[in-house]
RNA sequence: GCCCUCGUAGCUCAGUUGGAUAGAGCAAUCGCCUCCUAAGCGAUAGGUCACAGGUUCGAAUCCUGUCGAGGGCACCA
């Protein structure tokens, strides 16, 4: 329909042009707007007011010139000019009311476009550290990313979903040595648990599957392990003088932990802690709607060698120096803060390190776009990332980096605490069972991702109209009721998506709804090209709010049988849409409530 | 200190990449069930778009500065 439009405006100028009343060389891509107000028409464009400085005319002048220029077509009714030069597009009735044969046609298709023409794009998401259970933080990436892809995938978009899994490092070396230390506790030994360790319930099971199933087999003195360790940090109560550095006392406890273990040993328990972290947080993000065609794993770059290529191509490129025994990578030549470090003194190379190559691995797999979706604390790293990757030689550009702001929990109006330091936070599982996965889909991106989430708990579970997820959803529900409704009188719909009868819709709120249902695939491309899925939830709550208006002014089961065919026909086009739209969303479409 | 994001109705947020009189939902006030689900609908009221300059036919939107909120500035991951 705006394509139609646009390329009538488009026409237009060109006769201008061959006339010799516009000299350009080049027409621009005329922008042709949804007006805010009915009285302005369906469509705006401002192009005369944008021509008007080259043209040497006023805007009206060139708008008049314009709208004599306009071929005829049937979709316009008339063309206005308005205030300062805006020309106004109506739409003829009926091309409003041909929406519905053409929602009923194309059922699920309808809003899904090939714009994308395509091209793959690849979209990494969540990517938590398996060190522990997701928590809602983590849930708002997740359910902004997979509607992300979802939507790229609806406009035509070949799209890959990857989960990248920092199955190496320090991070999961302390993970590993949390899980033996309270596996030696469950065999009896009494010990000091690290300050730094990691605290949380899921670490205590962990370990109780080790014991329950190895015995004492991976049991060591207690004395061996923290013989010559460095201090811990105090902990509550105990005198600050005594304090030590807690950094050191883990690394010291996990060189004890493998060396005390050997490779095989500790690498098992290391493995164990990792499986089942991942293992729950795949079926986590399963049970809440999303599925990734990879896994990709931060170790199988080390271990194929990707990391040291990459550091490699880094150096013969001139972008890496050594500096008290670390390599560096000179980020600074391509605007970046500071130089990076990509191998340490130790002869570690870096989690940066990983990343590059990573990077350089996607863009050689021959994607066209890459998207990166990454939570806001991350943002200072998107500059060394892009450089690597301008350093690289790859076009730095097909990667983009969006950034999602955290997400606030609130109950009874106030803030709900958390803090991970303490191992007691609420996890997505747990925020799942209490408002539910539709709840939690719909108000995870109902806000635009660099604002501030506040996610109100109450709103979340209340069934009112004041929850946004409900007022939809029974739109939905209620349509089924009415279809019900219909066979229990024994009313026949006819399922034929045809013209017939439609002619009879000519009530203002009839009108509302068409003009409305004709948007969805224009919401559709503009949420998914902008990465903006709050574009969809706000969409269906017009939409929504269009039909219960509709159900409440008039009655749908007339005894006029052509009446109530064409009603029936636009509240089952309405329906399809809803369900459509919630479907982007990875929201359910329940058939009563 | 430097960098990033943000600041719109009492609250939570939209605002179609610079367009017409800045819009919703809560909360407030007043109405609507003999009727397909009142888990709904209508009406009223609510604004110096943080502040001050600038750019132009035109600014909530772009530029500069100030104030305020959050985040980032490791040989951590």
């Amino acid at each position: 329909m705006k394509q139609d439009i646009k390329d009538l405006i488009h026409t237009g100028l060109q006769t201008l042009v061959s006339q010799g009343q516009l000299e350009l060389t080049e027409l621009p891509e005329p922008q042709l707007d949804r007006t805010k107000d009915a009285s302005h028409g369906d469509f705006a464009t401002n192009v005369a007011m944008v021509l008007a400085k080259l043209a040497r005319t006023k805007p009206r002048d060139l708008a008049q010139r314009l709208v004599e220029a306009l071929p005829e077509s049937p979709l316009v009714d008339k063309v206005e000019i308005a205030g300062p030069g805006f020309v106004n597009f109506f739409l003829a009735e009926g091309a409003h009311r041909s929406v519905v044969p053409q929602i009923l046609t194309a059922g699920h298709a309808y809003g899904r476009s090939d714009i994308g023409a395509g091209k793959r794009v690849q979209v990494e998401f969540v990517s938590a550290n398996p060190t522990g259970p997701l928590h809602v933080g983590h849930g708002r990436g997740a359910a902004y990313g997979a509607v992300v892809a979802d939507l790229l995938a609806a406009v035509g978009f070949e799209v890959h979903r990857e989960y990248y899994v920092n199955d190496a490092g320090r991070q999961m070396d302390i993970l590993g040595t949390s899980v033996w230390l309270r596996y030696l506790e469950l065999c009896g030994e009494e010990l000091r648990f690290p300050s730094n360790g990691y605290k949380g319930d899921y670490v205590w099971d962990i370990a109780a599957t080790l014991h329950r199933e190895h015995g004492d087999a991976y049991r060591v003195e207690v004395e061996q392990v923290f013989a010559d360790l460095p201090l811990d940090a105090s902990i509550e109560g105990e005198p600050q003088d005594q304090a030590g550095d807690k950094e050191a006392h883990i690394d010291g406890l996990i060189a004890a932990a493998k060396r005390l273990l050997g490779d095989n040993r500790y690498r098992y328990v290391f493995e164990l802690g990792l499986n089942t972290i991942l293992d729950d947080i795949r079926e986590d993000l399963s049970q809440f709607g999303i599925d990734y065609q990879e896994w990709y794993s931060e170790r199988s770059l080390t271990e194929s060698g990707a990391v040291n290529k990459a550091i490699e191509r880094l150096r013969e490129s001139g972008h890496i120096y050594e500096q008290k025994g670390a390599l560096w990578f000179r980020s600074t030549d391509f605007g970046d803060e500071k130089d990076r470090v990509v191998v340490r003194d130790n002869g570690q190379s870096t989690y940066f390190a990983s990343d590059i190559a990573y990077h350089m691995d996607k863009l050689e797999r021959g994607f066209d776009r890459v998207i990166d979706i990454w939570g806001a604390d991350h943002h200072g790293y998107i500059p060394r990332v892009k450089a690597a990757l301008q350093a690289l030689g790859d076009e730095a550009d097909k990667l983009e980096v969006l950034l999602v702001q955290f997400a606030i929990l609130y109950r009874g109006g106030e803030k709900a605490q958390m803090s991970t330091r303490s191992g007691e936070f609420v996890t997505l599982r747990e925020l799942r069972k209490e408002v539910g996965r539709d709840a939690a889909r719909f108000f995870y991106v109902m806000r635009r991702c660099e604002q501030h989430l506040d996610f109100d708990l109450d709103l979340a579970k209340s069934e009112s109209s004041d929850n946004p997820v409900y007022y939809v959803q029974y739109a939905h529900a209620r349509v089924c009721s009415v279809l019900r409704q219909a066979a229990e009188k024994g009313m026949i719909v006819d399922p034929t998506p045809g013209t017939t009868n439609l002619e009879r819709l000519t009530e203002p709120h009839e009108e509302a709804l068409l003009r409305t249902l004709i948007r969805y695939p224009e919401v559709v491309e503009s949420a998914a090209l902008k990465a903006e899925p709050h574009q969809v939830t706000q969409y269906l709550r017009e939409l929504a709010n269009d039909f219960h208006t509709y159900y409440n002014a008039h009655q749908f089961l007339v005894d006029d049988g052509v009446l109530r065919d064409a009603r029936i026909k636009l509240i089952l086009a309405v329906r399809q849409v809803l369900r459509n739209g919630l479907g982007l969303i990875g929201v359910s479409s329940p058939e009563s409530m």
